[in-house]
DNA sequence: GGGTAGTCATATA
DNA sequence: TTCCATATATGACTACCC
């Protein structure tokens, strides 16, 4: 506490000629080359470049907010009465000794950090950078800065500007990320003979587990790390600097120590674990930044490692269990020391930074690239995700996410384009500099793992190998109507169009398609179509189901016409833009002209319902069109409810609301969006519809059924790792006969 | 009311 | 004149279900 109150009078204390002594950058602090800086120096300039502006603003905006997390931190703290700091120092000293029990000091980790990285490899390309100094980046930001300029305080993550005012003779070069993999690969190639299942933190950082290295050659840990490092400058040029230690955070910290080409070995001891922990101060562990940093100084008093074993019930105290339990092993010197299971993604993003804009064609124009960026990753590591998260940075710094969840997995442009334009409507009007969108939730498959979509492979022979290349013209009211309109026009509240769309989704019928051949069964589906020949199957693939369409159909309300105020929000698309070549031939052959389904009297009135939509709420029109088609595309199919199913199908109910999982969050609306789902078993559009679709199908694959036999061939020798002379030309033959009848 | 899930902001590297 | 890009994790808050 006593520490507190002489940062607060440090605070009052500071010269009002000195403002910038208040100016918190990132800038001044502590990094390795940077010894010797003129501190004060480099943040007068920085300050000084850097007032008046909107990023200024918003740093001190920021600032502000931390002052008042850290304040009410501090009541609350003050509030803790003698009792509850009993408890909880109890709490807190029990979870010590439970967090010493883990303690693991038989694993020798070693932390390898590349020296200034992208600097040195251009210095590597380019010798005359040699002793000179240099920054990666260019006016706007820095990536990183050699050692000659570090000395300058010039350093990675700041304008170039303010590097260039710091130091007149620096010199720029470009980033070049191909040149620093291909170095990274090289690095990474030394790595692997030390430790096969190394960890790499990024393109310039691995964690190695080295104990069988050192036992089985009778060598210690700063032996290997030499021996490592030699090689490494060998064979790339570069340097690097190494941190021994029993767990990776310790080692982390440690290769700090004597960077540039240095290394450090902390002993697998406790004691020299404990003293090396003891005044170190917080902001070196990595998970502390400069807010953690803050509050733990400022509202506890706490700086150095040691200090969080002291406020430890404190800490219990005030913090979540998670965050109280990282502080405690950070007091007790402890890390992680097993190899990790493989880890997967738990999300994948883009962002772009631009000149800030509010043209609304501009920022659909970035929607339009994130989404194909983001939807082309997706593709490449085989993912499909249900939360789409857009990340915007206004023009004055502020930033802002608005997520959505969902009903299905997706991982197509158009899909992804589709809801994260909605998200940006609902934003709009606003100046905008940067744009992310980020996809979470990922798809699993039955054991867990991640489902990769692109293994499809059965899905994309409908059609003409992509379903959506076979669309026609009559599809775009249903598909296409993700456009710079759908910005300008759409006034919709950002509720998720999910809940009562009509979707067939491909997404969902492709995955499944692919579970047929990674032989799970199927449940959650509305149809499926088993075969009876599964005793032919490789030996792992033991039993064959293969998914209709998931196709989806919610009901909407009978009050739906009466309640002129909602009439807005139910003008949405009535079909999900992954609408397929078969559902838009289905939908073509029962109205010859969808897009004008109802008739606009006095240009203004429906005249099937009475809505009201003005001539220029052209895509709501459109949508009210669509839901009149879809209602009426129920009636005519309910009347053929009982027409016969030619192949062998099996029904299986499955609620759509049930696959949606226990305890689900229903984002909030408005009663007339909250529509009731159907019984797929007793909806007779489901059935007759995919009846229709069988036969456009069929007699599009049966165009190139060889073709076809050689693509199922291939998918099954993908998905079950087998060569395609393992299986019986029967069973080509039959998945192929399967896929193009359901 | 506990458990779970969705959304958003924030922190970190 | 110019003040990061990107990926990921986590916590707070809130809502919903059983």
């Amino acid at each position: 506490m006593e520490k507190t109150k002489m940062a607060a009078k440090d605070s009052e204390e500071t010269p009002t000629s000195r403002p910038w002594q208040t100016y918190h950058t990132v800038f001044t602090n502590a990094k390795a080359g940077m010894e010797g800086v003129d501190k004060e120096k480099v943040q007068r300039i920085v300050y000084e470049m850097s007032k008046g502006s909107k990023y200024f603003e918003n740093e001190a905006r920021k600032e502000a907010e931390m002052k008042v997390k850290i304040e009410n931190m501090r009541l609350q703290y003050a509030k803790l009465t003698a009792s509850d700091i009993c408890h909880y120092q109890k709490v807190a000293d029990k979870r010590i000794v439970e967090l010493e029990i883990t303690r693991d000091l038989s694993r020798i980790w070693l932390h390898i950090d590349m020296d200034a990285f992208y600097a040195a490899v251009e210095t590597l390309s380019n010798p005359s950078l040699k002793g000179k100094p240099m920054a990666v980046g260019g006016m706007s930001m820095l990536s990183t800065a050699n050692y000659e300029a570090r000395k300058f305080g010039v350093r990675a993550a700041m304008p170039g500007f303010i590097a260039r005012k710091l130091c007149p003779d620096l010199i720029f070069v470009p980033v070049d990320f191909r040149k620093y993999t291909h170095y990274s690969d090289l690095t990474r190639k030394v790595f692997q003979r030390y430790d096969q299942n190394f960890m790499a933190a990024s393109l310039d950082e691995a964690y190695l587990d080295i104990t069988e290295v050192c036992s089985n050659r009778g060598i210690t840990g700063g032996e290997v790390a030499e021996e490592l490092r030699e090689i490494v400058y060998v064979e790339t040029g570069l340097t690097c600097s190494a941190g021994v230690a029993p767990n990776r955070l310790l080692a982390k910290v440690c290769s700090d120590i004597n960077k540039p080409n240095g290394q450090f070995i902390l002993p697998n001891e406790r004691i020299a674990v404990m003293t090396f922990i003891s005044s170190l101060p917080i902001r070196k562990i990595g998970g502390i930044g400069k807010v953690t940093e803050n509050i733990l100084k400022e509202v506890f008093g706490i700086t150095t490692c040691e200090e969080m074993l002291q406020k430890s019930g404190s800490l219990c105290a005030l913090f979540s269990r998670s965050s109280a339990d990282f502080f405690l092993s950070v007091g007790l010197g402890l890390g992680g020391t097993d190899t990790p299971q493989v880890k997967f993604r738990k999300s994948i993003s883009n962002e772009r930074t631009f000149s800030a804009t509010k043209d609304e064609a501009v920022l659909y124009q970035k929607i339009v690239e994130l989404a194909e960026m983001l939807s082309a990753d997706m593709k490449k590591e085989g993912l499909s995700g249900r939360t789409l998260t857009l990340k915007l940075k206004t023009a004055s710094f502020e930033v802002r996410t608005r997520a959505v969840t969902l009903q299905n997995y997706v991982y197509s442009s158009e899909d992804i384009l589709k809801h994260a334009s909605k998200l940006l409507k609902a934003e709009l009007p606003v100046a905008i500099r940067l744009m992310g969108l980020r996809m979470s939730h990922f798809r699993e498959d039955h054991d867990g793992f991640l489902v990769d979509p692109t293994q499809k492979t059965l899905s994309s022979f409908f059609g003409s190998g992509d379903a959506r290349k076979v669309k026609t013209d009559d599809d775009v009211s249903f598909g296409s109507n993700v456009n710079a309109s759908l910005l300008a026009t759409n006034e919709e509240t950002g509720l998720p169009l999910d809940n009562h769309e009509l979707c067939c989704d491909l997404t969902d019928h492709q995955s499944d398609t692919n579970q047929i051949l990674n032989h799970t069964s199927s449940t959650s589906n509305n149809y499926c179509v088993e075969m009876e020949d599964s005793d032919r199957l490789p030996s792992n693939v033991s039993e064959v189901k293969v998914n209709s369409l998931n196709t989806k159909i919610r009901d909407y309300p009978k009050s739906y016409e009466s309640d002129e105020s909602q009439e807005k929000k139910t003008l949405s698309r009535s079909v999900d833009e992954s609408s397929n070549y078969q559902r838009s031939q289905e939908i073509a052959g029962s109205s010859s002209n969808h897009k004008d389904f109802s008739l606009w009297v006095d240009d203004y009135k429906c005249s099937l319902c009475g809505a009201e939509i003005p001539s220029n709420f052209v895509e709501e029109r459109q949508d009210h069109s669509d839901f009149h088609l879809a209602e009426r595309l129920q009636e005519e199919e309910s009347n053929n409810y009982n027409a016969n199913l030619t192949l062998k199908k099996r029904v299986v109910e499955k609620e759509l609301v049930a696959s949606q999982g226990k305890g689900k969050k229903k984002k909030k609306q408005s009663p007339s969006l909250l529509r009731p789902s159907v019984n797929h078993k007793r909806n007779p559009l489901l059935q007759t519809r995919d009846k229709n679709i069988n036969t456009e199908v069929y007699e599009e694959n049966n165009a190139s059924s060889a073709d076809m036999a050689k693509k199922i061939k291939t998918a099954l020798c993908k998905n079950s790792g087998l060569r395609s002379s393992s299986f019986p030309p029967d069973i080509v033959n039959l998945v192929a006969y399967v896929s193009v009848t359901i």
